[in-house]
DNA sequence: GCCATTTCATAGTTTGTTCTTATGATTGAA
DNA sequence: TTCAATCATAAGAACAAACTATGAAATGGC
């Protein structure tokens, strides 16, 4: 048996996510030719081809596409054993690569850290923040080991585990609190006055579908980018807006004219943990998850 | 990310397992000196010990038996992966290492090595006979890639699929069959008159359940090593035993003075596949099972 | 159409890693 | 004491991997 070199599987990992091999090589900190006949050479091994070279151009071959994808679950196994084995077998130092949802983010980094620094000294966290898909796949690649997410969510190949429970509350400016329907009923605010995030953040579906706004007309066409924005134009008598009960407690809204309205029962999302099915740090993000579920809102009886 | 060196995982491996550098050497066609600066190297990029070593003698440090475990795994799976490449996706062929118990593998083999050379001709396959507990410890170390076995029996991490019934006869010697009861009740039998295996092989355990011999004085003392010896016990008319029917179809009591009577109804053991949960090879193994099928005895309606 | 740019492949050389042989040092058995 | 077994170490040979420089084909702007 002639084993892969596993330098060299990187490299074609990496050529995969470039598609080019003058970027691909840079990211390895080698040279271009050095990357290019790393490739040959592990077509040569394997006798057949991973690319179809045509013109100074390639695209992977289907072959190459399988090969790619069984690599990046090797190099990932790999580098847990390396970890494994520079951490002594010591569960609970090493580093963990974290990614956060922005609507979670700013509210629970100060408190995280903190707690992580008490109570799991031996570990080195690194934090990032972006959109749930864009952590899924980067969760995937192993370039995270586990993501704090809204859920619920559709995690293919991911463990997740609950934390804990995030009630949405109406935001409104004090002045027009008063002259909302009691008791609270969204569908009699008036037609565009609900601000929500763009799209691609996962929050606005939670709170569409918590709080019933699905095919209504109330929902501003108008789409903030973050929650602050959000805060801004509810402080600007522009409308109304959802907000996690998290970012209420991280004081959000002093400061403004602000008031927060309790949403109708059920209006919430669930915090939780993701992780790779497979890991083999399973003990390590539970005592995280405990560690990040009572900086969550406590449960509220209504 | 330093990247180990699989070949030198390899070692240590093989050096677990022969327990001393110059042997695993050996086996590893490299000199001792390779190995025992391999692994000192391995240590040096983990910052720690893998082996404790006192007086030229040596122990695996616990952390050392983990990481053996894992690169056990790393390498399974690396070496799937080249297969995998080096058969240019082509799942049917390459190389099975197919291991099968004795109470089997003489009664399939002809018709085994007959189908693969018909259906599935680009592949190899390497025959290992050896008992039930032997073949899963090899099948999840990565020695032998699909199992065939008589079932039921606990598979932890693998997967299993049955392929076939097959049914236990009553064997014994003609001037013996008349004076039977009839309908036959193996209780009636006389003490220590019916002839079983040694322990190791799993036909007795299943011989035992299906046909209610537990807790039986019938059973004798002398255990078998081999079916032939049954045969050649019950020719002498020294007692009873029982046969699977896979091997009267080949013909095992023909030129003996034996008969063979249906034993009850119900006494049969299933025969089936069993491989590594996790495999990349399911649809190949699914094919063998296929050709493996119609070779075990029809199932008869009683 | 022409020239600059982008892109991947190739050649020759240098660097670095891995392996071998030879040897040393310690232990236990004869 | 001597011999055999066992693992570690050292120095140099063999091999693999890297770099620099260059080539060759296509694209795009002028």
């Amino acid at each position: 048996m002639k084993w892969p070199n596993l330098k060299h599987l990187h490299y074609l990992v990496t050529l995969h996510q470039e598609q080019n091999f003058h970027k691909a090589a840079q990211r390895c900190s080698v040279s271009q030719s050095t990357l290019s006949t790393a490739i040959q050479n592990l077509e040569d091994h394997f006798g057949s081809q991973l690319l179809e070279r045509e013109h100074k151009t390639f695209v992977f071959t289907s072959l190459g596409l399988d090969v790619v994808e069984k690599c990046k679950v090797l190099l990932q196994d790999a580098s847990e054993l390396v970890e494994f084995a520079q951490n002594a077998g010591h569960w609970d130092s090493g580093t963990v690569k974290l990614g956060v949802i922005p609507t979670i983010a700013p509210f629970l980094f100060e408190g995280m850290i903190g707690g992580f620094k008490s109570f799991l000294p031996k570990l080195t966290v690194e934090l990032q923040e972006d959109t749930t898909d864009n952590l899924l796949l980067q969760l995937t690649d192993g370039e995270l080991d586990l993501l704090i997410l809204a859920l619920p969510i559709d995690t293919p190949g991911c463990k997740q585990m609950v934390l804990g429970h995030d009630p949405f509350h109406l935001i409104a400016h004090k002045d027009l609190a008063g002259s909302l329907p009691d008791p609270l009923d969204i569908r009699l605010l008036p037609k565009r006055s609900i601000f929500l995030l763009q799209q691609e953040h996962c929050m606005t579906g939670h709170a569409v579908s918590a709080c019933g706004l699905q095919h209504q007309d109330q929902v501003s066409n108008l789409a903030a980018s973050s929650l602050y924005t959000l805060v801004q134009l509810a402080n600007s008598k522009l409308g109304y807006t959802f907000l996690p009960e998290l970012a209420l407690n991280q004081q959000i809204i002093t400061n403004t004219e602000l008031v927060a309205l309790p949403a109708e029962q059920g209006a919430w999302r669930e915090i939780g943990l993701v992780w790779r099915a497979g890991t083999t740090r399973m003990q390590l993000f539970r005592r995280i998850g405990e560690i990040v579920a009572p900086l969550l809102p406590l449960p509220t009886l209504r």
